[in-house]
DNA sequence: TCTGGGGTCCTAGGACCC
DNA sequence: TCTGGGGTCCTAGGACCC
């Protein structure tokens, strides 16, 4: 007899293992077994740490001067993060998963959900096949979860980093599913946050397993439309699809610590001149025209002295743009307004929002017929720019943003552009 | 002295309109 | 003197994610 081929949904989750310190340690096989960290922007906190140094202690987003005594100590080696290169890796790592199913979705740079609905071959031995697979072609280590849903797999994937020797666990039977739901604190599932594992707690909502049980009226009433669906995927009933085309943005934002901080409106002007430009390449990457620029501010929030001052400013364009000129000009006023004297200055950015895509940011200046040869001339000039940009990073940007390139920090431990300069690819001596 | 950056979604409440 | 009700849109704030 025939069997049908099973349309039970299946979904994998492949997430890779201390991401950004498997990169680093790629080029530097030395660095194998020993203690490694990457830091923020700024160097200021840590945003990646191998296993020793999990074992050491050290939790996600310490500041790094509390934790660089110990890791000294440990002989840690330190990263200033290089995210050319961990964007890179990525795209070959997600390359790769392409070949294992045919709907991918990239969830971020180390993540991705894989539709396996209907395939017939044993799961967790596709899950084992395909980690050797990267491990092989990429150099990566990853682990993957499978299970009915996108929450199950998740779990799955949590669980098979904790426990599993080959970092692969499967889910699609409920017996083990329950084994492993008892056991995990509310809070380690997907969506379920600090404060609403606190908030659950109360009502005696412990461990995913409480949650999968729980009755969903209650959760609708009491907390949100999100914790109902949570339950409902842990319960095996799939709400969420995997999502192969990513939308467009809905908002681009462009901000950065300073360091030192910055106390003059001309320094954050040069700073914001910088943010302006990103935010607005990013814009023109994704052909979407900005209605809206906001501008925030933050003064030093661990000022024991003075009251931290954050004011948030908004204005709308005349006509949606995408010229890294014209949103300045409008960010710049919104700065002076906002600038007060005698503060330091810790953090500024740049929002932009009320996003159309060039189509219909087109139709809608039509109907304003003098700006439209002005626009179409600040098009080219960007177009131009970008396509400097990308040959020759950082070749072009407005004069405004001199000052800032001089001042901004540097980091200090960046690794090579290994992949993704020519001028630094790792020398192999024979 | 030193404390990241960039997103999404949901909900409640107010404004406004008919 | 008595002064409705429902729909929609927007915004701020809260929560989550990596």
């Amino acid at each position: 007899m025939l069997s049908m081929p099973s349309t039970e949904p299946c979904f994998a989750l492949v997430d890779c293992n201390n991401f950004y310190v498997s990169c680093e340690r790629l080029f530097r096989p030395d660095l194998w077994r020993r203690p490694v960290v990457v830091l923020s922007n700024n160097d200021g906190c840590v945003i990646a740490r191998s296993n020793e140094v999990k074992a050491l202690g050290v939790p996600m987003g310490a500041p790094y001067h509390e934790v660089a005594a110990l890791l000294r100590r440990h002989n840690a080696e330190v990263f200033s993060s290089n995210f050319p290169l961990y964007a890179d890796l990525s795209a070959r790592i997600m390359s790769v998963l392409e070949g294992f199913t045919p709907h991918l979705e990239i969830y971020s740079i180390d993540e991705a959900f894989l539709d396996w609905s209907g395939l017939p071959q044993n799961k967790a031995r596709l899950g084992v096949h395909l980690k050797q697979t990267l491990w092989r072609w990429v150099g990566l280590p990853v682990s993957v979860g499978i299970g009915p849903t996108k929450t199950l797999a998740k779990v799955a994937n949590e669980w098979a980093k904790k426990i599993s020797p080959e970092g692969v666990v499967d889910l699609m039977n409920p017996r083990c599913q329950k084994e492993v739901l008892l056991q995990m604190p509310v809070g380690g599932v997907w969506g379920i946050g600090r404060r609403l594992a606190a908030k659950l707690s109360q009502i005696g909502i412990k461990t995913a397993w409480d949650l999968r049980c729980a009755d969903s009226g209650l959760l609708q009433s009491r907390y949100s439309i999100v914790v109902t669906q949570t339950a409902l995927e842990l319960q095996g009933k799939s709400c969420l699809q995997v999502e192969t085309v990513v939308p467009p943005r809905k908002e681009i934002r462009c901000s950065r610590s300073f360091r030192p901080k910055l106390t003059e409106l001309s320094q954050l002007h040069s700073a914001l001149s910088e943010f302006c430009c990103r935010a607005a390449e990013k814009l023109r990457q994704q052909r979407s025209l900005a209605h809206v620029v906001t501008v925030f501010l933050r003064s030093d929030a661990f000022d024991p002295k003075k009251p931290c001052y954050q004011p948030v400013l908004a204005a709308a364009l005349r006509t949606p743009s995408q010229d890294s000129r014209w949103i300045l000009k409008c960010a710049g006023e919104l700065l002076e307004k906002m600038y007060r004297p005698g503060y330091r200055y810790q953090q500024c950015g740049i929002l932009l929002g009320g996003l159309v895509s060039e189509a219909e940011g087109n139709a809608q200046l039509a109907l304003f017929n003098e700006e439209i040869s002005q626009k179409y001339a600040g098009a080219s000039l960007m177009e131009i720019m970008d396509r400097v940009n990308r040959r020759f990073p950082n070749g072009l940007f407005l004069g405004a943003s001199v000052d800032y390139r001089r001042y901004r920090y540097r980091p200090q431990q960046l690794s090579p552009a290994f992949t993704t300069r020519w001028n630094e690819l790792p020398v192999v001596k024979a």
